[in-house]
DNA sequence: TTGACATACCTCGACCATCGTGGTATAATG
DNA sequence: CATTATACCACGATGGTCGAGGTATGTCAA
């Protein structure tokens, strides 16, 4: 099923902070994850993602470094920080929140 | 507890569809209404719901009209169409596979 | 060795949703 | 008569996402 974009918004830096939760990832290989876990729904594109993780890098929440792969090219790694952790705890705990008032209202409105 | 407001990004028009299913309601009305509902996480501008009525009736989905209120003010009401409906239940699917995805990678990625 | 393709990173302009501010007007309150 | 609450609206700014494009390397087959 194809999602409205913009219902992304604001939960794209939650994603990407909980990808990182389970261990070090490139970009690249964010998106792909996203999109497998996430049963296709999620597709980011490049575009998208990489002014995130320099956003996010910017902000202290994640750190970079870079990274031989076997086949001698060079990946840059996002590893998450301290301050990531405690940003990732904020964001879903206003992720919950904000998820339970719409279905309240969806519950509600329209007897669902 | 503050919410980002990016996360309400494409959730409004669902929120406002929804709102109408219970009945014919006027712009003032809809933001108090949300706000209660919703435990004040949801505090729309006017700025912000004016623009979405106006959008949504262009598209169809809503149809406004104007009545008096008791103490003589009039009132510009939004009653949903068939269209708006069909619209509603479109969004609300949509939302579903949504906050499943998050969940599933929230899930997935953090142990939780 | 040449071309095609997947991997991998990045930037930039455009778009769109929301916000904040400000404006208008009427009814109720003191 | 001034203030507050109600009620509608427009407009410029902001910020997140997209699409398109650019660069570079490794792999595979012809």
């Amino acid at each position: 099923m194809k999602i409205d974009k913009s219902l992304l918004s604001g939960s794209t830096s939650l994603l990407v902070l909980s990808l990182l939760r389970g261990g070090d990832k490139y970009g690249y290989e964010m998106i792909a994850l996203l999109e497998a876990t996430s049963n296709e729904v999620f597709q980011l594109k490049e575009g998208t993602l990489y002014p995130i993780l320099h956003s996010l890098e910017k902000k202290g929440f994640v750190e970079a470094y870079s990274k031989e792969a076997p086949g001698g090219r060079t990946r840059r790694y996002y590893r998450l920080t301290d301050r990531g952790v405690r940003q990732l705890a904020e964001e879903r705990q206003q992720w919950e929140v904000f998820s339970g008032a719409v279905e309240t209202v969806l519950r509600v409105t329209a007897g669902g």
